[in-house]
DNA sequence: TATGAATGAGCGTTCATTCAT
DNA sequence: CATGAATGAACGCTCATTCAT
């Protein structure tokens, strides 16, 4: 009984908890890392006391966002990787596909101080390095099948795609078909054989040590 | 006498112009739009005053740091024009090679009211559409000289490089051999040959009615 | 039964009343007035909520303290009134030794808010009735063995101990020291015989009309 | 003509420094170290952002406030020291009657945080010292006069002083006469010849050190 | 005209108090 | 009756913009 109302407090709780953080990925990916804390309590319908119970400052809000954007990836790169038949299939449908990835990415680029927070979050840690494992064996799978070029390394495609799959600034209409466009062009040249890439492949653990 | 007291006036405010868009360069690029005007003012060497004097609002400045940097673009994509043997070779130096280009395309991507704000500006408008005219002179160009794929229009090429070019988050040193790569890769995406992209070619036109 | 559980009850309350205002007492004197009841309640090992049912807001909580701190002088003074062999003994033993004075006097001191809070409180001032009552016959005795000089009233101690006994600022260990200093100065001021005092002595009822 | 116009700007900000000090100084005393800075500011007669300007936050503030009054207590205690026929009239005047000392001395006592802040402010502590040498000069000198005891140090007195000149929180008629028949009592001990005080005479420097 | 002082709205954050569980 | 989650008012501080000099 005890138990029953203590599961039923955590109930609620952990619903106001999820309420925050989905109005706040939804008003950070709209209105950018700044927006006021109010607003995205009033978006999750609570008081801003409750959301500064839950999430101490902007940054421990931020980070429980990231959390959650990085453990949708990796569902979406297990996922990916089971699923398909081919390494090149899993891999197209990771990078060019994965929503939960588009909405990731564009977040550790708000800012540098931002950055940094992520790479000290020990969770988020553990779920980009999972990922980023993941995708790895899926860029050498791929390039075992003779798929992919074998000159790129999943640290290439890791920032290629950070840098690809972001909001653009034009009428949502039209950016689903640009962005399709600019992704076969993307695959288009994954693909391609010939001459070398300029420098090393980029391997995750560069990735790692920035 | 009044004349000349007027023209070294001219000279002055001139001169003082200059350098808060110098500055607010500088700062918008490397702090983000939201840097207070106070510390652009600073850096400009002028008081708040001056600069509120010569640009009524945030807006504003940034519309005229804008026109800048297209005043910059404009001229590096008729030196490309000009000066390069092949319509590839232009094509290269312009979406790989320009300094200018890369500052600018990180700008309208700051916030949808900032890309408003340069779309209804008449001057940047004017910029934007001439060198959208070069670059898809030098894309068709390209095309018939068989080096470029036929399939993409020159607003393919704008959006891929608007979206490609901004600043990564990593350490400096790394920064310039993964923009090498990604380039590179960018490259042979758009010189092969094979199969469709989706969609139709996006064309200046396209742009234009953002 | 009921009986029984009703009284069970009140044993609980009792000791988490009791309990609070422990944990009150510590903060109070340790961090100010302001402490959040947050941490007085966490330290108490009760939740917030019990400590708002015991004490509607923080001034009656406060006035609990007081009160409690009362008790304790009024303790202090009937032992050192009965058990000391001469009136000055007492009155040295009241004065400088009764830790529970010291506490008790830097308690209104805080701000003329708390000091009035207190004034109306009707336990409060029953038990400060008390206290001056002795401390008055304490004075009188020891004027009459001739220790003490005439021209003191008890409310002239009153106020001197109680501007004269609060935490000092410095360090720990020198503050003992110190104190001593200054109660040994004090004391020599009270026995020396010379010249008046200007004004009259200050009764305990000159206070009782504050 | 340009030093002009600085010179009445100056005398403008000039002037409402001033006034904020002011302003600071008679709230501090009456509400304690925790009036909101608005009231500072609109009894002050300016907008939160001068005060602002002028004292980055709160501690600056105190800590100008603090000098202010050390400031003043320097000059009434060279006053003293200079106009007083005897030691020891300069200091019954100093400690009795220097107005500036009683609002300087409650000061440093509202926390462990404010009494180090000032302690790290080389004006104040400046201040401090010189006004501690001439009260350290006085006493030598009462004591070669034979009016004031031996055995106490400057520091002692310091201590003794700071501990007694803090607001009475009674009402005002009252509190002239108190405070006289306090400051008589503590007279009485510091003249009187017997036996020793426990500990040794509290210098100077014994402060410096806290 | 250039300056920088003044203003005040706005946001982050804390905490006293209330109330659902 | 105990708990601790939720609320929102209040305050610190920043900065865009205005305006006196």
């Amino acid at each position: 009984m005890t138990a029953d109302v203590e599961v039923r407090l955590r109930a609620d709780a952990r619903r106001n908890r999820d309420q925050i953080i989905a109005a706040a990925k939804v008003m950070f990916t709209e209105d950018g890392p700044e927006v006021p804390m109010e607003e995205i309590a009033r978006r999750a319908g609570v008081g801003v006391g409750t959301l500064y119970r839950r999430f101490p400052d902007r940054e421990a809000l931020i980070r429980a966002v990231a959390q959650s954007n990085f453990a949708d990836v990796l569902a979406d790169a297990k996922a990916a990787e089971t699923e398909e038949p081919t390494a090149w299939d899993a891999f197209v449908r990771l990078v060019g596909r994965s929503l939960a990835l588009r909405l990731t990415l564009q977040f550790p680029l708000w800012s540098l101080g931002m950055w940094e927070a992520m790479r000290d979050d020990l969770e988020i840690t553990r779920f980009r390095d999972e990922i980023l494992a993941i995708l790895d064996r899926i860029v050498v799978s791929a390039q075992q099948e003779g798929a992919l070029r074998p000159d790129v390394g999943s640290g290439d495609v890791a920032v290629l795609v950070s840098l690809l799959l972001r909001r653009m600034p034009v009428p949502t209409d039209r950016v689903a078909m640009m962005t399709d466009r600019i992704l076969a062009l993307l695959f288009d040249g994954l693909r391609a054989q010939p001459g070398g890439l300029p420098g090393q492949p980029i391997t995750p653990s560069d990735l790692g040590k920035d």
